[in-house]
DNA sequence: ATGCATTTGTTCGTATGTATG
DNA sequence: GCATACATACGAACAAATGCA
């Protein structure tokens, strides 16, 4: 098969260069969008009619230039636009989300009230198997999933708790109910871990790529605990910033 | 085969809650140390003479209490203490570690000048291909590997760079005698990935366990920018913290 | 890449003892 | 005595993840 989209040999510009740049117009253009596969490196040889490794030269070009990311045994994809998850002391959702120009929304997956497991009752100082309230909540930037949030209240020191997040549009307006009318950020806790097949389906990323799993605790002015927050968000999509 | 350590039948305790308590105390008295593997659940229940779903409900039971940690495929593991790294201003390595009374120590595994990528310039503020001075040092605490990172210095910036990590014990020491007093984080960046197969083995991690990327501009006290530090660690034996 | 052995996870079904009304 | 509910315990089979050759 004939390349149907050749390169100019002899033309004192490296075919590989040339192959770079045409991708870099693909990507910048809007042709290939942000998370998208780019053909096979098969593919693109045939295509533009040289051998593998001339495009394999042009992609570790794009890659050093953070337009590709190439996986080992998956393909190559143009590079998506980062969601810095900047940790300040009053972080709220919207907030995060409106910053980058996105218009933030959220689906509530869960609200129960249950018995406060051994990490739970630890994190808000609370005794094993006592009663909290746990809302689970599903985040959006533009449509795209970006965050999975359990969210936990113990329910002796937040009595209504569980009626005035049923009734709320968002937590700080159901803890404003509850007589809570501002919060702080103590302590933020980052690790990570493949996603379970349900958040890597919820949150539209492969299973193969791990999730951040960032933990908050919320204290209100008297510094008391709030909140207990516990939440995974897609890699590389999403990025955890600290700025002291 | 019949037990080798019969529970007791007709005791009033169901065997579950007496083979948790057993397993516990084993854990308690350092018998089973944090890290280590338990025996598989078919082991356990021909130790008990017991089926293994009352073995599976004891250890529920344990991972529910944070004592150990059950992974699919794998095994069950006693946990590990885990190495909170907080995110401060002044961070650095062997403070850190000593925090958590542990002994620091490393290993150089590289050091020499190169070109800048893409990404390395950009976070150093200089140009794409400028020389740049890298060295990659793998970090123990009580010498079980808690760090890989890579430390990238501006070479036209910090004249003989090179030659003085050569001749120093730390990374503090060799950008003193370049003249850097004193020099505080700026930005720490959390993502997370899978780790390549030689990161797996030098830092002792399961291959399908993510490793933490941690990324930090350090700035000398005019808000130079003197430092880039990209490091790996291994989850979640390292769990990193930000308290504002 | 493929298959195999090992190990945990899930889901059936069955049976028994105990407390309750 | 009887019906019910619940926790406990066992058995078998299969699913899913891991590691290794």
């Amino acid at each position: 098969m004939p390349p149907n989209d050749p390169v100019y040999r002899e033309s004192g510009i490296a075919l590989w260069r040339q192959i770079a740049g045409r991708l870099k117009e693909e990507i910048a253009t809007g042709a290939r969008p942000p998370g998208s596969q780019l053909p096979t490196e098969a593919l693109l040889s045939a295509r533009f009619g040289v051998n593998r490794h001339t495009v394999r030269r042009a992609l570790e070009e794009l890659n050093r230039d953070g337009l590709v990311r190439v996986e080992q045994g998956r393909g190559s994809f143009v590079a998506e636009d980062v969601l810095d998850y900047t940790v300040e002391a009053r972080t709220r959702f919207s907030e995060w989300i409106r910053r980058h120009n996105k218009e933030p929304s959220g689906r509530i997956r869960q609200l129960r009230a249950l018995a406060a497991d051994h990490h739970v009752a630890n994190r808000l100082g609370i005794r094993t198997g006592s009663r909290v309230v746990m809302m689970e909540r599903l985040g959006f930037a533009d449509d795209k999933p970006v965050s999975l949030t359990q969210h936990y209240f113990a329910a002796a020191r937040l009595k209504g708790i569980l009626e005035a997040l049923q009734s709320s549009a968002g937590i700080t307006e159901a803890l404003k109910k509850v007589g809570i009318d501002d919060y702080l950020r103590q302590q933020t806790r980052v690790t990570a871990r493949l996603p379970t097949p349900t958040e890597a389906d919820l949150l539209r990323t492969a299973r193969s790529r791990p999730v951040l799993v960032c933990e908050n605790i919320n204290v209100d002015r008297s510094g008391a605990i709030v909140e207990f927050a516990s939440g995974c968000y897609p890699t590389p999509r999403v990025q955890i910033v600290f700025e002291p």
